[in-house]
DNA sequence: TATACTATTGATAATGAATATCAATACCAA
DNA sequence: TTGGTATTGATATTCATTATCAATAGTATA
């Protein structure tokens, strides 16, 4: 299933309606490589469709993260950003606090290492975070050549 | 050197000066082994020191953040949340979504993952953030139950 | 197809947390 | 001491998110 028929079937689960809001709002999301605030994808679909609200947008965002075709990431800026998971593995992140450049990682043994500290607590897991700060090449040749 | 040693020189290596707030502040904050927000460490000052502003709080927990003794976590809630480290060695957090019951977890295996991972990226790793999301003993006992 | 019910929308107001402002005060080097 | 200035606490401001609400638009049913 695709994150759109996911976000449908969500949406229609749920009881709710199907609008071409939010159907706008989910197509401009998915075909945006990029970890957004909901400013951000406001700005994105205004430029496309004019008419649509804030609020709209923001309520749009909450669905698609209860519905799973999305996620909140925190680069520890402050600012809340959503990634969606359409075309993505599951992944991490590695962040470079210099200069904000980012890479997602994955490793197959780390995922089956906190799979089993989590069994060790007796816990099941459902959802984990990772995300990694430090400094990318570029940035941690700088810092050294000072 | 102690947290609050830790504190007090990066204050001073700053040119910044000790006053008695922020000292009440810390020591509050130190004596607490909890994932406070401001307003939640601003209370329990109060209760103690009736004058202190909620501005001071802020900028000691900003300071306190800076000099390394206190670091900001996210458990998906929506609020940040601080929690020091005197006493505490480095640990990551296994947190029950429906109860928010947390454990703190610790892995040297998954350390030395993570610096592969990082290492063979090319960055070089500050510091790290992994939460894991799941369901905790009983919660997870309730919801088979159903 | 028409109708009734109600979820949804967009504009705006309200909320809440963090930050900025500023005059009074307190720290600290000289 | 004293002068320079960082700090404080009260308050205002900012900014993002959420709540409100009348108008609109899905959708099930007749």
């Amino acid at each position: 299933m695709d994150a759109k028929g996911k976000f449908g079937q969500y949406v229609a689960g749920k009881g709710l309606r199907h609008t071409v809001q939010r159907e706008q709002i989910v197509d401009i999301f998915l075909a945006t490589e990029k970890h957004l605030t909901i400013q951000e994808l406001y700005d994105l679909v205004r430029k496309k469709y004019k008419s649509i609200g804030y609020a709209t947008v923001s309520r749009a965002v909450k669905l698609m993260t209860e519905s799973g075709i999305c996620r909140r990431v925190d680069f520890g800026d402050g600012s809340q950003r959503f990634e969606h998971k359409f075309g993505h593995e599951h992944h991490d992140h590695l962040i470079c606090v210099r200069c904000g450049k980012f890479v997602e990682i994955y490793s197959k043994r780390l995922e089956k290492l906190q799979e089993q500290l989590v069994t060790k607590h007796g816990y099941v897991q459902l959802y984990h975070k990772m995300d990694i700060f430090g400094l990318c090449p570029k940035c941690s040749k700088k810092v050294r050549g000072r």
